[in-house]
DNA sequence: ATTTGTAGTTACTCGATGGTAACCAGAATA
DNA sequence: TATTCTGGTTACCATCGAGTAACTACAAAT
């Protein structure tokens, strides 16, 4: 899921979507966000996102350098996980990135193509 | 290439990344930038984009209220592209993502895998 | 003796994604 | 007359992504 050609780019904006420019990781990052947190917690919570995504998303942000895993030598297993210095500095941008959409994002009504009618749902969160 | 999953969720924020959140659409936003900007310029100053890709999102980007697209009935045809107000509200976003990967991003160097050596690409523009 | 629980991994499979090349209009240019 | 120019669209095909189910280890509980 990360890209490896846009990794591997000169720019470093470039280098900066192919590392977190997929649906998942802001998603991830954005429920973890300052608390410490299972794997089985985050299967649960994230919506509809496979163990196998999971696994491989959360493995390529601790490569990335956004998040710290530790586990603990018990059975049955024992992980956490939770962001590094790294991972909550990009919490801001997500937080604008919300911002952003509350702002502008207009939905058409169901059955209701004139713009002139067009709601904003923008506070459903 | 929008997540139609996402799209459809009652988060504001996941609908955010059902829209913005894969790996052209900010490439694009940013190449556009402030200036107004024709197809044939985006397809050859965006690097490795098919004509077919670039189109697809050009399309949702304008469906979402990014981005304003104004054909001249002229032949040959020319378009040009400009972003709309929400699109240039979403140029700050990608600003703070470049100073973020400037400040954090650390590339290993060829053929040394000792963190220890490990340098800081991160001024590479 | 069997089940439960956690955090994955692996193999298999199907649908989506994305690249390529060909094609379009129709005026201007050679 | 043939070619060029622009901004696409279409069909075809290979590759990739992602879902599912089964499987792992081993201790504790039933």
């Amino acid at each position: 899921m990360r890209d490896e050609k846009f990794c591997a780019s000169n720019c470093s904006f470039t280098r900066a979507i192919g590392t977190v420019g997929n649906k998942w990781k802001p998603i991830i990052l954005n429920v973890i966000g300052t608390r410490t947190i299972r794997f089985g917690q985050l299967d649960s919570i994230v919506p509809l996102i496979s163990r196998k995504v999971l696994t491989e998303q959360l493995k390529e942000l601790e490569e990335d350098g956004l998040l710290e895993r530790l586990a603990y030598k018990e059975l049955p297993p024992r992980v956490e996980y939770k962001l590094s210095e790294k991972g909550l500095a990009f919490l801001p941008i997500l937080e604008s990135i919300k911002e952003w959409n509350i702002k502008y994002e207009v939905a058409p009504m169901p059955g209701e193509a004139d713009k002139k009618f067009r709601i904003n749902y923008a506070r459903t969160v």
